[in-house]
DNA sequence: TCTCATTATTGACATATATCAATATTATTT
DNA sequence: AAATAATATTGATATATGTCAATAATGAGA
């Protein structure tokens, strides 16, 4: 099940040598999941240190209406949501997969024992914290700072799948209605800024959509 | 100027030895600013580790209407967008004075270099990114969760000093207009919510506030 | 205390985006 | 290829919040 030779594809556990990796096995654990279900809710408290293996994990809030707020799609070799866990707090977001897929948890306490003087794990950690803090502006960046129209153009100018993604999955990730968004896309194609062909949309005027968010 | 006596009082280098608090020393220098003065804008490259060690520093961004986005105001002791320097990446905000006040800086090679392998530094460098993690967590959860009722009754029910601010302090924070506060506030008083007296307000019936937001 | 400046409130109106319903398009299954 | 399901588009309308302008309340200086 799960392997020493799993642990070391984990580009976070690449600098450990065998002795450590064993270590590490000993207090670690795989979990499989199935598309859709649920990792953890928001609030729920942190027991382990959360690090996806296969698959794609979308961390989100619900609001009053019960819309999910997407903040971010985690992909493997990613901690998740270790804040959580560093502080011993409740989680602020849910987890769920969106695909077929699988986690390493490992025991948290044993983990800090452990491995927290290794200046090669501490610098790791830093990087993932620091990623997270980078998700998440850019998540007040998208959605707080701008419009609809400029935060689709933003999208669609900085993450080349934008356009191949089907337009309610986008207009979820961008907290819009897919009518709007559907509205927006008109807006570009008439002002000649991106071009439908086949189902899905070309950028043909990255300059102006760039003039939109800047 | 500066002085190992005030590098002392930060709680960060509390653990610090006399021999280290010296060499910190050598690679800081303080910087005095008036109220209004701007830190760094966003985009500015991150040249130093900076640390508040007086006044009120607010960390904003700007919207295409030239609003202010404020997400957290710093008070002393607080590392500011340290994310940045250790990424080497633009500044994700502004940073300016509220009030007058004073920063450390820190040359960050040479204090990554120096103090890095010292296990209690690195801890309190992750409490403070996690600080960070939880600050635009909040900013997500009360400015793209809530509509602006809830994030009125979360805010007023969750800062005690919310309700002595002036409004248009307040709802600048809030990320909406003094109309729009005023009209929220005018409708809580409608309830029974709360009750305007000398000014400001006190809460009535917090119970029915956090129903509004939870 | 009176005056002036700042801050808060109110009303009328504008605007962006959501909602709902109908229809069109695209993808999937048989 | 036809049938069905899923997704996207369009129009009409609703809603929350912003904008602008007028007035009221509050605070600060003379």
């Amino acid at each position: 099940m799960l392997s020493i030779d799993t642990l070391k594809k984990v580009g976070i556990f690449q600098n450990l040598n065998e002795r450590e990796l064993k270590l590490l096995l000993s207090i670690s654990r795989k979990r499989n999941f199935e598309q859709g279900e649920v990792l953890f809710y928001e609030k729920d408290r942190a027991k382990y240190l959360t690090l996806v293996l296969d698959g794609v994990v979308k961390i989100y809030k619900v609001d009053p209406k019960n819309n999910e707020i997407i903040l971010h799609r985690f992909i493997p070799n990613n901690f998740v949501a270790e804040m959580a866990v560093f502080e011993k707090l409740p989680y602020p977001a849910s987890a769920a997969f969106e695909t077929d897929g699988s986690i390493l948890e490992i025991d948290f306490e044993k983990f800090k024992e452990y491995f927290f003087s290794n200046p090669e794990i501490t610098l790791e950690l830093f990087k993932s914290l620091t990623q997270k803090i980078k998700y998440l502006d850019n998540v007040i960046a998208l959605t707080v700072v701008l419009d609809s129209t400029a935060r689709v153009a933003k999208y669609i100018c900085e993450n080349s799948e934008a356009l191949s993604m089907k337009h309610n999955k986008l207009a979820q990730y961008l907290h819009i209605t897919p009518e709007t968004l559907s509205r927006i896309f008109k807006k570009f194609s008439k002002l000649g800024f991106v071009a439908k062909d086949a189902g899905s949309y070309t950028i043909l005027d990255k300059e102006s959509l760039e003039i939109l968010f800047e």
